[in-house]
DNA sequence: AACCTGACTTCGG
DNA sequence: TCCGAAGCCAGGT
């Protein structure tokens, strides 16, 4: 298993209702510095792979998308899915953070 | 082989 | 708790 492969198959794992972060993927893929490298797989890969990249998210919690480059489209997935966002548009990790 | 890019993470002030 | 700087990975050119 490459490392970009065990990233692919991770994300898939990802339950529905719950988001991970870019570095959660990364170390469990083997690799905790690699979160930039996760970032590059999802540009590469989420449209051929049928992955749910809108269940992750940065290590705030929050979206890191702009508005209007798809921050809006992300948002409406989670919360189909029963994730809430604050004020900020950040959702409680504490109660949301996939833990495998 | 060097350099650049990208939806990041971590740490110090 | 918030902001900026520095560090890190894989793939493409």
């Amino acid at each position: 298993m490459t490392f970009s492969e065990q990233i692919i198959s991770i994300i898939k794992r990802i339950p529905r209702g719950k988001v991970a972060t870019y570095g959660q993927i990364a170390a469990l893929a083997g690799n905790p510095r690699g979160a930039r490298a996760v970032i590059w797989l999802l540009h590469s890969s989420s449209g051929k792979e049928k992955l749910p990249w809108h269940r992750v998210i940065n290590g705030k919690g929050q979206i890191s998308l702009k508005p209007g480059q798809g921050y809006e489209e992300q948002r409406v997935m989670l919360e189909s899915e029963g994730v809430e966002f604050d004020l900020y548009g950040r959702v409680d990790m504490e109660r949301y953070r996939w833990k495998p």
